[in-house]
DNA sequence: GTGAACACTATTTTT
DNA sequence: TAGTGTTCAC
């Protein structure tokens, strides 16, 4: 019906992208001239836009680039059809594909889900508002949440119209507003109601809360990056040295992946536990996905991707030109690659490397016939491939020559534990007829186990395990898996955040450029997704709330000094207790486009003015008071600002923020950080 | 066919 | 910066 068979491979971002590849390079369009990224974003939007090579080739018509990405998208098409594979795409178009054509399927599932929730739908695109369409228009079962003004996908084609226009597209629908909020204090919802004000498009709310007003924002300007992973870990571990959080409690949030290795090497360095989400992710590391090409090869030899990620890995000296040669004669007569290979000795320019070849695939062959004995579990064969192919050696080796920091044996015996669990969970007892009939209308009764929609699947073979296994291989995140019984910081990027919460957030890298990325300021719309982004990212905190900037900033490779994040200046200043170096007015700033964001001078020059020119605390640390033996009026010797007096203390995290006076001169600062001495 | 040395360049967010 | 691509000697 789509061409597929029933065990279709789903391939992720960068099989999509070798593929591209593959497909200009076999058209002859050089990728200096069309950048392989952009064309495959354009296939993309295209294919969620319900867009078909023949109709877009159509509206391409003569205009150039369109016309060369509508050769490439075809042949692209082809080559997912002949790997009998999908990308993310198309597992969401071809399913609408699927219930919008046939009533038998269409009725199936409304049979199987006579109600429908869809959470964050706010974040649907157009395949799934068709799918939802689809499912829920025949009774009319469905309830929705979302909130517009959490939108932060329209980058994968998120379309908050969507959610707009339900009442339109389910006329009675019965509207609830959820203003109140059980989460966050006062204070942080203030001040998310503070930045989401500016935004033009919306509809209007206001979060309230009947819950405790909580203590104020802490704004901390470090004078770099580095100083900005210093205050966050030396905040997170006096929290918890104070019992005030578990390390489990905080997250640090960040716009961009790249943020987050100051803070990992800090955190390190202070002995914290933590973990990161997101980012190079399990799956996407390479000896990982080496593993699962081997794994795809034994379970489906038409996998050419899979083939031509493995056969020269480890070494066999099998190059290019040969995959070259090997790939032209499976084209030309529509075999597999890896039925070609096994018979390279009837192709002429392959027979002089045909011994290579041929123990490639006979090693492939001998673990098809290892798996079939069904001796080993399937952790047993995922072990026993790693050995076996020869990357655990080839790993090992590296290693030692490189002296690699990263290890990647490690990784791999992560994986071996995962397949233990895996099989676990899905290995069946040999007789399975746990399964139900649902006859379509048709006359033609269609089997269906609750196993197909739950991933409950199970096997009794390890043959079995594998292909369940390879089924979701490509959608495992390893995400999912909170673990609260382990006490970790949490890192992770704003979007990986949305939807949870923590005690303590920390937003970092808080500077124009970063966060907004200097990408999306150019356009309005951007802008103002950025903005949703940073009311997200406010609203993770429960109790307490940081946000951190760097004066100076290493990113990419070059030292940057970026103007603090414009939303930062959008947050009433009563809310927030700033703290932190004094910018400095530095000659090579980029653009100052901010400084003259009209109604908002007052707040940010309010919040310049507090910015006190406070240093690294000094090393010592001896004879350093606590935070609990500070009371008012009490006499202390500052580092660096000498002899002055207590005006105030206001507990905050188990330290506490205090204002001081040296001789009429004010000062805030965090007790623990400030290094004071009785006087 | 391999690996080292060098040059180049693109930097958001994710299923 | 780091990851990729190119060139060259073996």
């Amino acid at each position: 019906m789509l061409g597929f068979t029933k065990n279709f491979s789903i391939i992720d971002t960068d099989d999509q992208q070798k593929l591209v590849k593959e497909a200009m390079k076999e058209l002859d369009i050089a990728d200096s001239q069309f950048k392989p990224k952009s064309v495959q974003n354009e296939i993309s939007n295209a294919k969620n836009k319900f867009i078909d090579v023949e109709e877009y080739s159509l509206l391409a018509g003569k205009e150039y680039f369109l016309s060369v990405v509508a050769r490439i998208y075809k042949r692209y098409q082809e080559k997912l059809i002949a790997n009998n594979a999908m990308d993310f795409d198309d597992i969401l178009v071809n399913m609408v594909k699927l219930l919008e054509n046939n009533p038998d399927i269409r009725e199936l599932y409304r049979n199987k889900f006579r109600y429908i929730m869809v959470d964050e739908y706010q974040d649907t695109n157009m395949p799934q508002y068709r799918a939802v369409m689809q499912l829920a228009s025949g009774n009319g079962n469905i309830c929705v949440v979302g909130d517009d003004d959490q939108s932060i996908y329209s980058f994968r084609g998120a379309d908050v119209r969507i959610i707009l226009k339900f009442e339109k597209d389910f006329p009675g629908a019965n509207v609830i507003k959820l203003e109140e909020n059980y989460r966050s204090t006062k204070t942080i919802l203030d001040a998310a109601n503070c930045v989401i004000a500016n935004n033009k498009k919306r509809k209007s709310k206001n979060l309230r809360t009947e819950g405790d007003q909580g203590e104020k924002i802490i704004v901390m300007n470090a004078d770099t990056s580095n100083g900005e992973a210093d205050f966050v870990g030396r905040t997170i571990k006096m929290m918890a040295d104070k019992g005030k959080f578990k390390y489990s409690d905080c997250a640090v949030l960040y716009r961009m992946n790249a943020l987050s290795r100051n803070i990992e090497t800090t955190l390190h360095n202070l002995g914290i536990p933590f973990r990161v989400y997101g980012g190079m992710r399990f799956y996407d590391r390479k000896e990982i996905k080496d593993i699962l090409a081997y794994l795809r090869l034994i379970n489906d030899p038409k996998d050419n991707i899979a083939f031509e990620r493995i056969i020269n890995v480890p070494k066999r000296g099998i190059g290019d030109t040969t995959i070259e040669k090997i790939r032209q004669y499976a084209l030309a007569d529509n075999i597999s690659m890896f039925e070609c290979a096994m018979h390279a000795v009837d192709y002429p320019e392959l027979v002089r490397s045909a011994s290579k070849i041929c123990s490639f695939t006979d090693l492939i062959n001998s673990m098809k016939d290892k798996l079939r004995e069904n001796e080993l579990d399937f952790a047993q064969f995922v072990d026993y491939v790693e050995n076996e192919s020869g990357i655990i050696e080839e790993i090992t080796e590296q290693r030692e020559k490189k002296g690699e920091i990263i290890d990647r044996v490690e990784n791999l015996k992560e994986l071996l534990s995962e397949a233990k669990e895996y099989d676990k969970a899905h290995r069946a007892e040999p007789v399975d007829m746990d399964s139900l009939e649902i006859d379509d209308g048709d006359g033609m009764p269609v089997e269906v186990d609750d196993d197909f929609f739950f991933d409950t699947a199970t096997a009794d073979t390890t043959e079995g395990i594998l292909g369940l296994y390879l089924e979701n291989a490509s959608l495992f995140t390893e995400g999912d898996d909170f673990d609260d019984s382990d006490d970790y910081v949490k890192l992770m990027s704003i979007h990986s955040a949305k939807g949870l919460e923590f005690g303590a957030v920390f937003l970092i890298g808080l500077e124009e450029g970063v966060f907004p990325s200097y990408r999306s300021v150019q356009s309005v719309e951007d802008t103002e997704e950025e903005r949703r982004l940073m009311y997200v990212a406010i609203t993770r905190a429960k109790k307490n709330l940081f946000m951190v900037l760097a004066r100076q900033r290493m990113l990419f490779g070059q030292t940057n000094c970026n103007q603090p994040s414009r939303f930062l200046k959008e947050i009433n200043p009563e809310l927030l207790y700033l703290m932190g170096s004094k910018r400095e007015t530095p000659k090579d700033v980029p653009q100052g486009e901010t400084n003259r964001e009209k109604s908002k001078k007052s707040i940010a020059s309010a919040m310049k003015s507090q910015f006190t020119k406070e240093k690294k605390p000094a090393a010592s640390r001896e004879g350093q008071l606590s935070p609990d033996d500070l009371i008012e009026g009490l006499r202390v010797v500052h580092p660096r600002f000498g002899e002055g007096v207590i005006l105030k203390v206001e507990p905050v995290g188990g330290d506490a923020l205090i204002t001081v006076d040296f001789d009429g001169m004010r000062k805030n600062m965090l007790a623990n950080a400030a290094g004071l001495k009785k006087a």
